[in-house]
DNA sequence: ACTTTGACTAATATATTAAAAAAGTCAGAA
DNA sequence: TTCTGACTTTTTTAATATATTAGTCAAAGT
C-alpha cells in the first residue's frame, strides 16, 4: 500500500515535469512513461485515465501550495503583511506552474465531473484559508465586518481577477515574464492595502 | 458633407443591431448591406474594410457610454454613489453589448493597428473619467492619495477583474443572464465601498 | 464630382476525408 | 500485486475540396 502511494507520486511528480514545461496539452502518457522508464499500462495500473492523473497533478499542486501558505503564516503579524505574503507566494505558483492552466489543456476538461468537482473543493479551500487571515485579523481588532467569508470572498476574486488583466495584456500563448508579474504583485498589494484600511476599524 | 455622416451613421447603427444580436463573427457585410437596402459596395464607399466598420461600431458604442456617465455624473454626491451609478451604467452597457466582443470577431482583429490604437484611446478615456471622479472627491476632502491616477486605474482594473470572473463562471458562448449580472454588480459595489473607504480621511 | 450598383475576383472559413498520433485495453509474464 | 508488449479505439492533425464572405471595378445614376 505504502509503496503503491509511493508509486503514484512518482508518477505525478513525473507529469507535473512534463505539464509545467510543455503544457498538458502536449503531454502524452508514453511522454510520462518513457520519463519513467515505465510502460504506459503501468500508468494506468496507477490511474484509469489521464484526466485523473491530471486531477493528481492539480491536487498536488495546490496541496503544495497549502502547505507553503500555513508554513509562512505568522498571525501575529498585520493583516497587510500576512497578505502580502500570501501574494508573493501565490503568484510564485503562478509563475512556476503558469503551464498548468487547464483550460490550454484537453478541450473538454471543465466538463468532466471529477474535475470540477476537485477545482470546487480546491477553490473552497483557499477561500476558507483567506476567510481565516481575516477572522483572525477582526479577533485582534484590526479589522471589522459582518461577513468575513463574504469578504474574503470578494477579496480573493478582487486578486484573480487582476491576475486575469495581466495574463489578458499578455497576447496569448505567451509566458508571463519576470516583470509583468511584479507589476501585477505589486497592483495586488497596493489593493490589499487600500482594502484592509476600507476594513480598518477607526480609533478615536 | 453632413449628409455623408449621416450615411455613415446610419451604417454604424445598421452594424450595431446585428453585431450586438449575432455578434461580430457572424454578421457578415452583406447582412448589413440587406438591412439597410443597400448594396455592399456602398458599404465601401464609407468604410474601406470590415475592419474600420468594426472601429466605428466600437467608438460609437463607448461614445454613447461616456455620455450617459456624464449625463448622469452629479459632483455633489459622495464618491461612493458616485461610483454606483458609474458601475450601473457600466454594467448597463455590458449587458447590451455582450455580443460584441471583439475577441468573439474576427481572428486577428487584435493583431489590427487602427484597432489596438482606437481601444487603448478608449480605455485611456475610460481611465481619465474614473481619475476625475477620484481627484474631485480628493478635492471636496472626502478621499486622499498622491497619485489618484494610479489609483483610479486599480480600481477600474479591479472592477473589469470581477467582470471578468463573472464572464468565466458563465460557461463558454453563454449570455450573462440578469442574475449573473446582478451578482457582479453587487461585488463590485462592496468592493466600492471598501476600496473607497479605504482612501478616506480620518476625522480626529 | 459624389454616390450607388451588378457582376466580378481574392481571401477566408467550413466541411470532408485520409493519415498520424495518442488514449486506452488485454492476455499473460515477473 | 505489479508490470509489459502488442493490440484496438478514439482523437488530432494535415490535406484538400467546397462554399462563404471580404473586397474590387467599371460603369451608371444623381
Amino acid at each position: 500500500m505504502i509503496v503503491a502511494d509511493k508509486k503514484r507520486e512518482q508518477i505525478i511528480e513525473g507529469a507535473i515535469k512534463r505539464f509545467s514545461h510543455f503544457g498538458i496539452g502536449k503531454t502524452t502518457m508514453n511522454d510520462i512513461a518513457e520519463d519513467l522508464s515505465v510502460s504506459k499500462p503501468s500508468l494506468y495500473y496507477y490511474f484509469p485515465d489521464k484526466k485523473s492523473l491530471i486531477v493528481g497533478v492539480i491536487e498536488k499542486v495546490f496541496t503544495d501550495y497549502f502547505d507553503l501558505l500555513k508554513k509562512k503564516y505568522n498571525p501575529d503579524d498585520t493583516v497587510e503583511n500576512i497578505l502580502f505574503q500570501t501574494i508573493e507566494i501565490r503568484n510564485g505558483f503562478f509563475m512556476k506552474y503558469f503551464m498548468l492552466r487547464i483550460s490550454e489543456g484537453l478541450p473538454d476538461i471543465f466538463n468532466d465531473d471529477a474535475m470540477k468537482k476537485k477545482l470546487t473543493v480546491l477553490k473552497d479551500s483557499e477561500k476558507a484559508f483567506y476567510a481565516d487571515i481575516f477572522e483572525r485579523a477582526q479577533d485582534k481588532g484590526e479589522i471589522k465586518h459582518e461577513n468575513m467569508p463574504h469578504i474574503a470572498e470578494l477579496y480573493l476574486e478582487s486578486l484573480m481577477g487582476l491576475t486575469n488583466m495581466c495574463i489578458m495584456e499578455l497576447g496569448k500563448d505567451l509566458l508571463p515574464d519576470k516583470k509583468t508579474v511584479n507589476k501585477m504583485t505589486q497592483k495586488q498589494k497596493d489593493l490589499s492595502s487600500i482594502f484592509t484600511k476600507g476594513l480598518s476599524v477607526n480609533r478615536h
